[in-house]
DNA sequence: TTGTATTTCAAACGTTCGTTTTAATCAATC
DNA sequence: GATTGATTAAAACGAACGTTTGAAATACAA
């Protein structure tokens, strides 16, 4: 077997199993027997269950985390160089958009997503706590950005608001597919991307509003 | 022992603990531990440990739809005998505040909000499906409301903010006390209530977004 | 008090879990 | 081609799981 083949499929099919069926929910049978290896592989190649869900969630939040981070110093730095405060569109659009076209980048990156949603809600502390620690820059950044934006508006209102966006996001995020909804309700087509413009509309709308 | 005194301390125990740990997090042991109540008390009184979450469920989240429902429901016909539109704020605090006030109700009652938040983004269908099923109608209500208050708005459009809002309130509720929230972020006293306001009022001014 | 139904209890059931062990296999270097 | 180190394989480990059993204890009506 090719070099990181195997340490590869071990993280596929555990990115996966976590996602649909969460942490305490996947067993390592489960995983050793989608990516077709050996019961032993995981604790040879990882060490534990444990570190083996650190690894699935570091591979993928990395570079998510590089290219929001990217975005948003582009729009602030814009603003910065035109001598204006940035558009709160644009700014959590800068922090959402990469998490949708990140979504819609392959089967594995969706697993991904309902991962981490399911992380926050996670009584698993392992799941949390690196999702966390990793994001924590990222939403520092965001909030400078948005407090440049919204002058008029407290920073500690700002803050809480992030944290309403968030709720949001990852509640469509990893509901989307499970959500009983009438088919009257549901849009004909991109209806990813028609749910991510209505709700860049909902949360930038919120966080603009008057104290 | 009293007459279904042991029911109670199992089902408050399981609440606890489902609330803590997740329902794959938790075992009967614990619960019966917890609870000061033999083991195979569980699988006598309630059959099996899927029926048992499902009746922790059921015991707390009847009578607060019901009052959801009956608030919703002043709201929609005081507004109705005046012939005038509900107001969204107050259609969507009569959805929201019993929730608030029924978690400061006491401690188990907290742990109940922590599960059900839970039960939304956890693999285990039981709970989820439980949950779904009994808070549906009380959905479809405020979507009624919603939509009499807000005639301009497309219904698709106020179901997905809907969800955006359900979003919001779940990840509050369940992360409050979770979240690495900086010191000078977090309000002074009443923080509950505070940030309720705050939610509130980013709720409301998102569902009022023109499309 | 006796008889009956309900509830509690300790013990064990078979299964599955994460992990470890030991040997076999593979790949690459000398 | 032999040697060495890395990887894979099969099997077993003890622990914990949800559940079941059958007897003991309790409650309550006759």
């Amino acid at each position: 077997m090719e070099p990181k083949e195997t340490k590869n499929r071990i993280l596929d099919a555990a990115e996966h199993l976590f996602a649909e069926k969460g942490y305490h929910g996947t067993s390592l049978r489960m995983i050793t027997t989608e990516a077709t290896v050996n019961l032993a592989a995981v604790n040879y190649h990882f060490g534990s269950k444990e570190s083996l869900i650190e690894a699935v969630i570091e591979r993928r939040l990395l570079p998510l985390n590089q290219l929001r981070t990217k975005q948003l110093k582009a729009v602030r730095d814009e603003a910065r160089r035109n001598d204006r405060a940035p558009d709160v569109r644009q700014t959590l659009a800068a922090f959402i958009e990469p998490t949708l076209s990140f979504r819609n980048s392959g089967p594995g990156a969706q697993d991904f997503i309902a991962l981490v949603a399911r992380a926050l809600a996670d009584p698993n502390d392992t799941a949390r706590s690196v999702f966390i620690n990793r994001i924590k820059p990222v939403l520092d950044l965001l909030h400078q950005c948005l407090a440049e934006a919204l002058p008029q508006i407290d920073p500690q209102t700002i803050f809480w608001r992030l944290h309403f966006m968030i709720g949001s996001l990852t509640h469509i995020m990893h509901n989307l597919d499970k959500l009983p909804i009438p088919t009257e309700m549901m849009p004909t087509d991109n209806s990813f991307q028609e749910i991510t413009e209505m709700l860049l509309t909902f949360i930038t709308t919120g966080m603009e509003a008057p104290q």
